[in-house]
Formats: structure tokens, sequence, C-alpha cells
DNA sequence: TAAATATTTAGATATACTTTTAAACATGAA
DNA sequence: TTCATGTTTAAAAGTATATCTAAATATTTA
């Protein structure tokens, strides 16, 4: 089930783009709504998509919730990939 | 577009086991649909996704057609992950 | 406590995706 | 060419996803 939200919630265009926003640092809701061009509600769905795929992390300073990268995930993203890619012959190493 | 249609066709549960499924060499349709509970139009429309994503390659030998690992894609799949969830902040090298 | 700001949740609508059945297309064999 | 097998395409139905507006929750400030 971890796989799947995982997938699942990389494969909308405006959640990646949340996650490169995410790159440089920690950013609110509001500050991310300005790259988008729909309702902050929306915004907030995908946000909420992200963090229940472990993706990001969120933290509240005051009124602000600050949402962060969760860089921890990029292993086990890359495994899985491998899973999927790899030609599974006993005996191919290299 | 072509990162779009990646990201699309592995979102869904069957179109990666199609891919496990495709690990240790090349299946026909027919082969893969023993797999699935639904109909074999619906395997061929997961097939058609998974090829325009360039993840599968597929080959004619009479009246089968041979569907196989693209595994030369995979280094973009990696370079795309990178992408996502690098910090990006100058001088962090480790 | 009341007002202002930040974000989320609920309910509704629109769009996209998955699956099905039936028909069409392609190849090989009689 | 006709029949059988393998696969795809088309049209329709069902399900899931994205987005909107309006209302609700949380925090800070007056």
């Amino acid at each position: 089930m971890k796989t799947e939200s995982l997938f699942r919630a990389l494969a909308d265009p405006s959640r990646r783009k949340i996650l490169k926003l995410l790159q440089p640092g920690p950013l609110s809701a509001g500050e991310l709504s300005e790259h988008f061009p729909f309702s902050l509600a929306s915004l907030s769905h995908h946000l909420s998509i992200l963090k229940s795929a472990d993706l990001v992390h969120t933290e509240r300073r005051g009124q602000y919730i600050h949402y962060s990268l969760n860089t921890s995930v990029t292993e086990e993203i890359y495994r899985l990939m491998a899973d999927l890619f790899s030609k599974h012959r006993s005996g191919e190493s290299k």
C-alpha cells in the first residue's frame, strides 16, 4: 500500500512541481500556491497526498505550516525502480 | 510530455506487475493475460500505455506479438527521480 | 474575546482512467 | 480463400481523481 501511494503521488505533474519547489528549502502552503493556477484548497489536497505518501514532511511554525521534502525516501524510490527494471537473470552481476 | 507519460504509466499497479512479469524475458499478450483477472482488451490497453511510455518494446513473431522490458530507460528514470529529490543546495556534495 | 490570517475539510462538479463487450484487423493453416 | 488464433480498436459504463466554492479549524494579534 505504501508503494502504491508513492507511485500515485508522483503521477501528477502539479505534485512533482511541488516537490521541485521544495528543493531549495521549506515553504508554506500560501507560498507554494503562488506558483499554481488553482485554489489553495486544491493545493492542500495535493499536499495531503504527498504527505500520506511520505514524500513531504510538515512542521507548524506559528500560523504557518512549513512543508519540506522528505529526502530520506529517495533511496526507497531507487530500490523500487531497480526492482521494476532489473532483468532478474541469475549470474548477471555487472 | 515524455516524462509525463512515463510517470503516468508507472502509476497503475497492473502495469507495474506487467513490468515485473517481463523481467525474466519476453511474453505475448496472451501469456501475460493469464496473470490478470481482466479482459485481454484491457490488458492490451495497458500494454499500449507502457509502449507509448517507451517502457516496453514489441516484436511480432508470426501470430504472436512479444512484449519485452525496455531496460534502457532505467537510467533516465533514475535521473528523473534524482531530479525530484535532490536538495539543490550549492556546495552540498556529500 | 473578537478579528485577521493561514490552512484544511466537505460537498459538488468536471475530467480522466480502467474495464467490459463487441467488432475489426493480422497472421498462419487448411 | 476460408477458418482459427492472437491482438487491437471502438463505444459505453463504472470508478477514481482534480478542482471549485463555502464552511470549518488553528493560530496570532488587537
